[in-house]
DNA sequence: AATGAATGAGGGTTCATTCAT
DNA sequence: AATGAATGAACCCTCATTCAT
């Protein structure tokens, strides 16, 4: 019942888990966690509540997921980059990988970015800064000065910031990504080079 | 008769009004706006939820008058640097009482940085943007290439970074603030520099 | 203090129950109680809710107040009436006067009219209903049929539609009480009739 | 599985919307609509209030349900009258009409009746001064003179005084409703043949 | 795979009222 | 004659969640 020759009712039905999560994060990244309601996702998929909670056992558990699937990317980009030597190259290379997958998943790390106070009381909270963290100390030099680590964790940030707080800026989205990207870049060139002047 | 030795308002009012405020802005920092109620703020201060009411209209306005209160030294900075000339001096200035303004008011910025999809949806949303905008116009030179401009922007949201995200980092408080000073100082010559070279 | 040459501060003063009076009975008579509150009340008048509680015990009491200032000419004609042959005259002399006395004191009518639910649970429900009890005995022949009693009570009643309901019918609040009156007064003499007939 | 004999839909859903309605509009009745709350109408159906919202998107929903119902009969007497000619006969089964329709739903009406104010502010108001308006237009002889048109509005007034306010005359509830008949239907005929006379 | 019906907890808000000053 | 500050009770409403079907 329900299954046609070319699949889309069934696809329809068959993938609702997949259809929560697009308009949770939808929803999530537009109005933040808490103002959006169940009741809401629920409506706008034409479902009941309680359909939800077939697929997912509370609401943290969407975001959780949506974390989980959305933040692979930049758990293999740490791990890949656990593996290099810390040279400049790897560590531009971090940078150039970290700018293509935040733009990969726009929605999601526009929400994190947002809702900080939210995330930190869920549980991908201590998670997503594990990560960060991880990330930073790759691009870091520990024996640097404070200068230059502050420098790195600029570049990082600086990705964050051509993503969410610089669109009224001239240049379309991909300009834009490409000018950050130059400007983090070269803040770990001088880090990097900082570095070495001072040892 | 209430009349107490400065005889300000605020104290002739018994000080609920600033008290109300700071526990407000203590709990919305620590928990986030929306999950923070009237009756958590009232129970810490020993008084009765109508009690808010009398003294502030909505939740909304709790916030909107701290925002209100400690944004004045923000909006102080921008009539300042509005009127100075479009001179690097000037923007490193900027940036320099940026970053005072920030360490000034950290539980008001913290939460604005960690709240942001809230903010967004609050009446004082718009009016922060404007003064973000403002600032930033006052550091950019709008002829310069997007490059610069963003090495600009970078400059302020690595203030914000310093604040919020780089706690974990070697090095006091005053240290940290110090060394990520020096990075947007930094960022706002090259900027500057950069520009020329354009022209 | 306060006390003018002219007296306009005094008087503005000196009447502020009065004043409440008339704020109140307007507003209760376009809202209804329940919906009127003291707060509303008191901003009219630009006072304290507190300052309305010097005036009257009770939010009911202002409406008692007003009950009983404004419902004594109805109180005398029913004394007057009561000391009347039960004539045809008489009867009709009463229908006269009640329109007018409706008329006098229109606010408070309507305010009654539209208010029945609310009014039945006030202290003043009760006085008010045996006053209109008392009309109608006085209009009413207890000998007759019920059809001329029905008739009766259709006079009156069609005073209080006149006042009320009729608004929306050609002519000007004049006219309409007017031609209100000649049906009402008509009813009752045809009532008197019909019991002299049937006797 | 909830479905059953006659299969209607209020009955399918365990009738909760169909109880809901009954002891609302008893309470209504009772007590006015403002004095009512949903507290009062939960605690007497035994569910908490969060279950009347499963049935009702807010508490004026409940009383626009109420009307919506009740009223059809109301308007389908409209329908009917405005398709026939305008004589005597028509207006006079009008009136016979429309007493029953009063009398099949008392509750309401008395509520309609003793809640003016509220209904005004309601979204039913208008519909119901549409509907009063229209059976009114029916009645009269818009050539008529003022002195006729009040006869007939008397004339469905004398119906409403009849159902609500006559309870302590003589007779039980049939005895009088067929008096109040009577005289409306003399009131039409008097307005019918002065109407005549005019002319 | 999903619905209908309901719950318990809590939300922000408003009210009439009080009382020391 | 009136205010400033506060209270307690209640209000309507929304939420995430549950569970039998």
């Amino acid at each position: 019942m329900g299954v046609t020759m070319d699949g889309t009712k069934q696809q329809r039905r068959g993938n609702t888990r997949q259809r929560i999560q697009d308009v949770a994060l939808e929803l999530f990244a537009e109005q933040g966690y808490e103002k959006t309601s169940l009741r809401e996702i629920a409506e706008r998929l034409d479902v009941t509540k309680a359909a939800l909670y077939y697929h997912f056992k509370t609401k943290e558990e969407i975001i959780v997921s949506l974390f989980e699937d959305l933040t692979q990317p930049i758990q293999e980009l740490i791990d890949w980059g656990q593996g290099q030597p810390h040279t400049l190259e790897t560590k531009q290379e971090i940078v150039r990988r970290y700018s293509r997958a935040l733009a990969g998943a726009e929605p999601l790390f526009r929400f994190m970015q947002e809702n900080q106070a939210t995330v930190r009381e869920l549980r991908i909270g201590d998670s997503f800064k594990d990560k960060m963290r991880d990330l930073r100390d790759i691009v870091i030099d520990p024996e640097s000065s404070l200068v230059e680590q502050v420098r790195c964790v600029s570049a990082l940030f600086t990705l964050h910031a051509g993503m969410f707080v610089m669109q009224d800026l001239e240049g379309d989205f991909e300009k834009r990504r490409e000018a950050v990207l130059e400007v983090a870049l070269d803040l770990v060139r001088q880090a990097h080079e900082g570095a070495r002047r001072e040892s």
